[in-house]
DNA sequence: TCTGGGGTCCTAGGACCC
DNA sequence: TCTGGGGTCCTAGGACCC
């Protein structure tokens, strides 16, 4: 048996943990540059306002409703989220943590479901009163059936935030009522499908056969019909070493300027190189891309790109290598006089930096380089990111014009000019 | 006027091999 | 008229997740 632990409504819990005032008042908060509502209180899921939706399109609910917006603000909410993950793994032995808001408990060493729920319990409780942010448990055999049971305790106040999916019957009854566009793996292409074919809830799709689940959805979607049919599947949910790792933003206004373009995507090198290093890993290939917008792009206008795959012979993790390899892209692809409106660095083909294969043919001092890295991340960590670097004036997110985020609350639990003052 | 960011896995098709 | 069969590796794009 698995629990999934889902934090309520996440970060708009994280902003009123130090705004109780904003408890029971509607609230959202945005993507970059306040574009998107990406996460709702409660409130405004019943005012039927959608995830996702273009903040500026909601202007009239806002203004009729009081609806309070942030900016989001990933310091805090990654301070909490690895607060909370701390506090659960204190409690269980194996823990996977799926998402900023989201882990995974093996329960498979508990005697029964009676005291899977109770740990539950004592968790949820713990994490109301240590952290403030309201969380969600639910168990099951699978973690797709987590995932609705999860739902089920939130929706429904009876559960009080844990809800067991135990029996099979508990399990049929569970999925009869749930609809097969909510499960975990079925997707907006996949509904389509489904709908075509008559199934709208999550018990019909597991009740089709195998071989008609796999020539509609193919592989992924037999996973996702095995797991609601009682069969653990889905089993990688952590993945402490990543992939890929990116950077990219959308400008709040298009930038026309070279110069302002490079400082831009070498402010993203350096972030994901130092993501690099921090894992132990170096990298094989970067992409580098920037594009105008991807509105209002058609035939006549169609979308202009900067793109390019960067591949080294010697796997790299050093920022001066990568900086000097992206703007060799910039300077060879730049158009002038095109507003570009989103970009980013891309880092792939990733492997630990222990046994790193050497090219015959290479012309770095890979030792010397290393050092001089070192003395680098190491001021930079204790001054702050970009104190030192290999390209001037890089941009952060408060430079003034090229993004915007004017709603952001202070980063109370990890900054220490905007810890909270107490009058007594 | 305004439309996010960071990931994973799977599949089809091309290039290449004998 | 008529053009094999069986592989591997890589890449781009699709689908999905939060």
């Amino acid at each position: 048996m698995f629990a999934l632990c889902d934090c309520n409504n996440f970060f708009v819990s994280c902003e009123r943990v130090f705004r109780p005032d904003l408890r029971s008042r509607p609230v959202v908060v945005l993507s970059g540059n306040d574009g998107c509502v990406v996460s709702r209180s409660n409130e405004v899921k019943r005012l039927g306002i959608p995830m996702g939706v273009p903040f500026y399109q909601i202007k009239a609910e806002v203004e009729q409703y009081g609806i309070v917006a942030f900016s989001s603000n990933f310091a805090l909410y990654g301070d909490l989220s690895s607060r909370i993950m701390r506090m659960l793994s204190r409690y269980t032995p194996e823990l996977q943590q799926y998402s900023i808001d989201e882990a995974f408990l093996d329960l498979s060493h508990m005697p029964d479901t009676a005291s899977m729920v109770a740990l539950c319990r004592r968790l949820r409780s713990a994490i109301d009163r240590g952290i403030g942010v309201p969380v969600s448990f639910g168990i099951a055999p699978t973690k797709t059936l987590c995932k609705v049971a999860t739902d089920y305790a939130k929706h429904f106040a009876g559960y009080h935030g844990v809800c067991a999916m135990e029996t099979d019957a508990q399990r049929r009854k569970a999925l009869a009522d749930y609809p097969v566009e909510d499960v975990w793996g079925i997707g907006r292409r996949s509904v389509g499908k489904l709908q075509s074919a008559g199934i709208t809830t999550a018990l019909a799709l597991a009740e089709h056969s195998e071989a008609f689940v796999r020539n509609l959805l193919h592989q992924p979607g037999v996973l996702t019909w095995r797991e609601l049919n009682g069969e653990p599947c889905i089993t990688d949910t952590d993945h402490p070493e990543k992939q890929s790792i990116m950077c990219s933003r959308t400008f709040a206004h298009p930038v026309t300027d070279r110069t302002q373009l490079e400082q831009a995507l070498a402010a993203f090198c350096d972030n994901v190189a130092a993501k690099l290093r921090r894992q132990h890993s170096v990298c094989r290939q970067m992409i580098v891309f920037a594009h105008t917008s991807r509105f209002n792009a058609d035939a006549q206008q169609p979308m202009r790109t900067i793109r390019q795959t960067v591949t080294f012979a010697t796997p790299t993790a050093n920022t001066q290598e990568l900086t000097s390899a992206l703007l060799q892209v910039v300077r060879s692809q730049w158009q002038p006089d095109t507003p570009y409106k989103r970009a980013g660095v891309l880092l792939l083909a990733i492997e630990p930096d222990n046994g790193v294969q050497q090219s015959l043919f290479d012309t770095r001092n890979r030792e010397r380089d290393s050092r001089l890295q070192q003395v680098l991340d190491t001021i930079n960590n204790r001054h702050g990111r970009h104190t030192v670097g290999f390209t001037p004036n890089m941009p952060d997110e408060t430079t003034a014009g090229l993004y915007e985020a004017g709603k952001k609350s202070p980063a109370y639990t990890t900054r220490m000019q905007d810890v909270i003052t107490l009058k007594c």
